[in-house]
This record gives C-alpha cells, sequence and structure tokens, in this order.
DNA sequence: GATATTGTTTGTAATTTTGCGAACAACTAA
DNA sequence: TTAGTTGTTCGCAAAATTACAAACAATATC
C-alpha cells in the first residue's frame, strides 16, 4: 500500500468517525455512555427526547461506527463504549488537529 | 446559563464541527489546506476528483462551520483553514474523548 | 468595450438521513 | 400457555446531502 492510499484510507476513517459524532443526539449519547460504567437501552432512551424507533437508530450507527458495542441480557440490552476504537478516534482525530503547525494553514487577512 | 444548557451548547457545537468532517472529501480538503501555508480555489479542485461547483460546495460547508476561511484576491479566491476555530474544535475533540476514564463506559463483554 | 479567467450560484436528480408509529421478535413471569 | 417487558425492524414521509452542468458575476487583460 502506498503512503498516499494509507492516507486515504485514514481519510475514509477519521470522515467515518466524524460522520458518526455529527449530529446532536449521537454526541448526547456517548456522552451519556462515557459518564457511567455501564447502561441499558431503557436508560438511553429515558434521557432522550425522543421516540424508541430512533434512539434505537442512533445506536445502531454510532455502533456501525465501532464508537459503542451492544450486547444482549435478556430481556435487556446493554450499551457501552467500544474503548479500543475509541482510543483509536481519539487518536485520529488528535492527529488531525495536530498537524496544523507554525505558519501552515495561515494565510488570510 | 445552567451547566446542563452549556453542556448541550457544547454537544451542539461539537456534533456541528463533527458533521463539517463527515466527509472524506472535506476531511482531504482541510487535510490540503493544513499542509501549506496558503491556497487558491484552483489548486483545492485541482486535486481533488470532483466537479468545480461540488468543491464549491463543500468549502462553503466548512466555511459556514467555521473550520476554514476564505477570502477574495481578484479574480481569484485564497482559502484557509480558520486557526482559532481549529484551536476551538481541537480542544472540544480532545475533552470529548478524554472523559473517558478508567471503569467508566465499560461494561460489556 | 470585448474577451478570458476564476469561482459562485442555480436548477435538478438521486441518495441518504432523520423521525415516527405500528408491527414484530425474543425472552420472562405468571 | 398466556401475558408482559424490552428493543428492533418495517414502512412511510419530510428534509437534508451530494453531485453535476449550465448560467452567472466579478475582475483582469487585450
Amino acid at each position: 500500500m502506498t503512503e498516499k492510499d494509507h492516507k486515504n484510507g485514514n481519510q475514509e476513517k477519521l470522515a467515518r468517525f466524524a460522520k458518526a459524532m455529527g449530529h446532536p443526539t449521537r454526541i448526547a449519547i456517548l456522552q451519556f455512555l462515557a459518564e457511567q460504567k455501564c447502561c441499558f437501552f431503557g436508560e438511553i432512551h429515558e434521557v432522550l427526547p425522543i421516540a424508541k424507533a430512533t434512539v434505537s437508530q442512533h445506536l445502531k450507527e454510532l455502533k456501525d461506527a465501532g464508537l459503542i458495542q451492544g450486547e444482549i441480557e435478556a430481556p435487556k440490552v446493554k450499551y457501552c463504549i467500544n474503548k479500543e476504537n475509541w482510543k483509536m478516534a481519539s487518536d485520529m482525530f488528535s492527529g488531525f488537529f495536530s498537524q496544523l503547525t507554525g505558519e501552515k494553514g495561515n494565510c488570510c487577512e
């Protein structure tokens, strides 16, 4: 894989994480999950002013993006942060923003 | 403003930044702008495999989100990173990801 | 003034996202 | 076996996103 391909791959991945985080409700869900050791669907639904079908949809997107994971604990469903990918996202955003140094990216005004 | 309102405000802001970054082309544009001191619309368009109208559209979104800024330098248009908001976004993402510590957010498997 | 260059805006089409209620599936408890 | 609880999936509608070509605006140059 060339360096350019690798860069493109990272751009795709970063965009994927960013897209998943690109909705206030999903940020709220992530924040809620990050605050506690654990929680069930019902608790998440309880703190959000939207229909359960919509909550379920947002959870699915976060799961597909890899930021959270779910587990059935019948008859409930338990959700939590996917720590491995959380760290990966954290590192990627951090690296992305830190690439701007010194005089770079500075031409206007 | 209550603490909760403030938190909600930050969630909105963070989601806004994330949404702007939620497309591979826009990540590519930001990366391109961050790599150099300066650049014109034409140079950005040149490195992307999409129509100029689409490039212009993506630039508008990044500008509306506050991540970049543009300036007319007739007959060209100069774009660059908005450093102030770049730092704000950087800090917000960093803070967001760092809220997950210890045993928090860790219940599955 | 006429023409060329540079980007933006407009109009349009296809796709995706968001949100909801209702139906459904899976498991528990009576 | 029959209810009850918990979430997901389906079907639908409205809105937003993505992308392009064509038209347009603004400035520079001949």
